[in-house]
DNA sequence: CTCATATATGAACTACTATTCATATAATCA
DNA sequence: TGATTATATGAATAGTAGTTCATATATGAG
């Protein structure tokens, strides 16, 4: 039964009704596009520093105990998925949270995280 | 300057203080493991799809257009999350989401993916 | 200009992950 | 019992992602 249309216990009217009310793919794709982004430790403690308050690359990798590169490479990920705001100082660039949106994910998580565990 | 030792450019008092507040690093990777499993368009159609109601397996491959196949490897990797719940009837089994906080997280996610880009 | 510093980025490498295919398990029916 | 159906799972494969290393860009100092 490895096709998709070889399947016979369908309940016809739950699948065309959850079918229906299904997002569109290109929503689906940008939702979780998000959550991947979130989905990785180093950029977790990044956005969580930022909440903190602002910080230039350097001082971010040094609170992460990581190297300048390594934190450069997953900043350029954290703006492409607008989720950090930067302003350039002369040669320091200061990273912040792009808005409350950001805070309410970690917060979120966070939460989730802590619940005791069934 | 690849060596983490080697930078230069640091504010001690704001790096100290953002350390001291950082978060627990079991708890950061239990954060980013959820995030994680979120971060996958059809792991997010799944869970939209419970969003709606209970459905089965066989069920939720029609909705999504899938193998049973795949559908059973995204739907154990949910169960390992504690994002879905199933129950058996039968040969069939049942999924549901685990509790509201799936709930939040997926509004969470479509409110941001919604919202304008300026 | 030259040098030093702060950050960004391309390439390479390793590790991981989503799907497919084949097959196993489990439950129902005849 | 054997046959059928619903679901689960192991192995293999192909694509992706995080870090490192080397280097480029850009700003400021002298």
């Amino acid at each position: 039964m490895s096709d998709i249309c070889e399947v016979f216990c369908i309940n016809k009217e739950a699948v065309d009704n959850v079918r229906a009310q299904m997002l569109h793919p290109t929503l689906v794709a940008d939702i979780a596009e998000i959550f991947k982004v979130l989905g990785d430790p180093t950029r977790m403690r990044l956005l969580y520093a930022l909440a903190q308050r602002e910080l230039c690359v350097c001082d971010l990798s040094a609170v992460l105990g990581m190297t300048q590169s390594a934190i450069s490479h997953q900043l350029r990920v954290l703006r492409s998925a607008r989720l950090v705001r930067y302003r350039k100082a002369g040669k320091i660039v200061y990273y912040t949270l792009a808005d409350a949106h950001v805070t309410q994910f970690i917060d979120v998580g966070v939460d989730h995280a802590r619940e005791p565990r069934q």
